[in-house]
DNA sequence: CAGAGAATTCACAAATCTCTGAAAGTTCTA
DNA sequence: TAGAACTTTCAGAGATTTGTGAATTCTCTG
């Protein structure tokens, strides 16, 4: 089999997992399109042609997908049409937007202590709830930094 | 408001956002339910009950939640009923589970660079993937593991 | 600044998902 | 082991989501 066939069979294979886990169908065959492709970016049109959508479905999944920092619209010079490509730094955005939800877990946490009090089975299991969150979000952070700061060293001399 | 009143709607809040997020919609409800209830647990005729749900919705969103390690069947004495209850480092598991979804990354990224290979646009793209999740992984495995040991030492002589 | 080339929006059609209600299965007890 | 008390399964109805295609809006360029 040819290398751009692996290729599409395993950014399907991946949007499928990732539709799986909450993520939007198309949104998902669109990132993962960006990620495996050749070329250095595609057009909204190359990405209607490779994925047989329409054009106003690459646009809903680029309106979603730009905001994750997952893509970036890039300028194209000598071209009209909008060019996009998956973002360096796309997985570090991607885990921090995890983050934030670990956060709101947290405040549900302190809600439900808030109406139940610290006591009883109630208030016990929403403290562990608030504890495990409030840790893994002060946890979670320092280890993305320090992911960027690695990556950035290592890549001083080489940006793309 | 009655306390009561407040922790149905503080679950339903959360409900909500875990759908928003790809869970199914009366799974998450029916793990918030357990969650911000004040009793020890609930059988799954108080679920119908609370939720305003069928039985065959209960028992379809159980079993998503007990492989999850969310919830769990408790025996329950002088009753024929099945209970469940949220389950004591429900949130490490949940955590984990998350785990297996950064190997999968991981995974899905040496596939393409078996693929693609190691040089050119694609082979760096895939390569920065595969870097950080194998750092993610790395690192957040034995984070979950002290949360488990910090959770359990401060636990020892209180157990439920 | 007119017009062509693209992107975006939106109403609707189509596909998918999910719950219900009833039937079937399971498990405990007497 | 018969039967009652629950739970699980499943087909189909209903609700929701999502993509299409055309109309609209935007943005460059000549």
């Amino acid at each position: 089999m040819d290398t751009d066939q692996r290729l599409r069979e395993a950014a399907e294979k991946l949007a499928l997992t990732l539709a799986q886990g909450g993520m939007q169908k198309t949104t998902a065959r669109v990132m993962t399109a960006l990620l495996y492709t050749r070329q250095e970016s595609m057009t909204a049109a190359d990405l209607c042609a490779e994925l047989s959508i329409s054009s106003g479905a690459v646009s809903t999944a680029v309106k979603q997908l730009i905001p994750l920092g997952l893509i970036e619209r890039v300028p194209a010079p000598g071209s009209r049409r909008d060019h996009y490509r998956f973002r360096q730094g796309a997985w570090a955005s991607l885990m921090s937007q995890q983050n934030a939800m670990l956060a709101t877990m947290g405040d549900a946490a302190q809600e439900g202590l808030d109406a139940a009090g610290e006591d009883g089975i109630t208030g016990r299991r929403l403290h562990e709830m608030k504890d495990f969150y409030a840790y893994m979000t002060e946890q979670l952070i320092p280890l993305i930094d320090s992911w960027r700061e690695r990556y950035a060293a290592q890549h001083t001399d080489a940006p793309r």
